[in-house]
DNA sequence: TTGAATTAATCAAACGTTTGTTTAAATTAT
DNA sequence: ATAATTTAAACAAACGTTTGATTAATTCAA
């Protein structure tokens, strides 16, 4: 019986995908970390202990400290592959339409994942890991160039007011970001406790993607309700 | 003759003076040294060699590290006493005007003090050092509210529409923000050099301030242009 | 005004810790 | 038995900080 059920809770495919799992345990801790201390305010040893592994483990599976934030951003390489050429090349939505879905996304997934946008942002604006920050400048310029594209045929098919396309989706990343970088001052705005979390309300959510789109309409079209 | 000279570069109030400019000179190399590679990215030796001083003198002039970025925040606290304040009080403008003047003064102060912005939102991110985080969570906050207030203002005498007035906020300071994240790219997003100096250059100043502008008016006025 | 006494500033060297990383032995899984 | 994993211990290098000596600047009595 108990050997039965040992065997199904360490099925082969399981304990084949264990070194993945252990690999992802570490890497789900080192965001959390990363995001709230920063790589050099972390230690090898903060985060053996946080992730419950020994410290040797993380050079074990990822060779330094350094790789594994190569590790993390490659890993979530998906994250930064978004809709965009998907809706860019979607021709039954049209312009504002694609834009309204795009805010969704980034919301969505921007608060969906709050600790590794954060750890995101820090390697963005640091220039130690010259390698790392060039590559993440290069993936958040051409999202943006990507997005403002959507805008700039909105603008040709006259559907949209002749506005800065760029600085637009400058705003509306810039709007989201905002809020994302302290719990604290983001929970002060909103006139809530320290203990509440913002990242994970849908009224919040919500709230955010109303207000972004209301003031993206306003901006980019000629009707008003 | 020679005496008469030495007297005169080195008169009593220049030599009062000597420890303060040796403390701001420290500081203006700590400012941009945190704001590219982090307060723990940044040795007391990499400091020390960059402001051309001895690594006892940090110590010596501010006492510990940690306290060097204290005395940082503390020197330059008047920047963040903002003119909010001051319009708020004045009645001869429109709320309008009033949002304008704001719009203006953010992104000049701003990008005048890049480096020291980038430094004071890395400390804002980092919950490391407790009390500065809290420091600036509460002062952002603080100075999100009374700009808020001026937009409720304008809402209940009827010339604003009634939008998020906190997050119309959060919009404006991150559109800002979201510029002066990284230099690299920021000049990839304008498609210009990496040479180039986006912060120090007017004639993209008075393209930024333009957009947030249309876009608040957009959102905010019922009459569009 | 001069010269000893006092204070401030600067320095190289060293302090004890902590850092990221490696080792080699022990354990576990196949 | 073999290979993969985990461990405690040890490594050199780098860290923030302190030290004690040295120099420069200031004070003040004579």
């Amino acid at each position: 019986m108990i050997n039965s059920n040992v065997c199904l809770i360490f099925a082969p495919h399981r304990i084949l995908k264990m070194a993945t799992d252990k690999k992802a345990h570490i890497m789900e801790h080192a965001i959390a970390l990363f995001a709230e201390r920063g790589f050099e305010g972390t230690s090898i040893r903060d985060l053996a202990a946080d992730a419950s592994v020994n410290v040797a483990m993380i050079n074990y599976y990822f060779g330094s400290k350094e790789k594994l934030v190569e590790a993390i951003i490659e890993d979530k390489a998906m994250y930064m592959k978004d809709r965009i050429e998907e809706l860019e090349a979607n021709t039954n939505l049209s312009e504002i339409e694609k834009i309204d879905a795009l805010i969704e996304d980034y919301v969505s997934r921007i608060m969906a994942g709050a600790d590794f946008h954060k750890f995101l942002y820090k390697e963005l604006m640091d220039t130690k890991r010259g390698d790392i920050h060039q590559f993440l400048s290069d993936a958040f310029a051409r999202n943006s160039k990507n997005f403002a594209a959507i805008i700039e045929r909105g603008i040709e098919k006259k559907i949209f007011k002749e506005v800065d396309s760029i600085l637009t989706v400058t705003t509306i990343i810039g709007s989201i970001n905002q809020v994302m970088i302290s719990k604290n001052m983001c929970n002060q705005i909103l006139a809530k406790p320290n203990t509440n979390d913002p990242y994970h309300d849908e009224a919040f959510k919500t709230r955010l993607i109303k207000h972004i789109k209301s003031m993206v309409h306003a901006h980019l079209l000629f009707v008003n309700l």
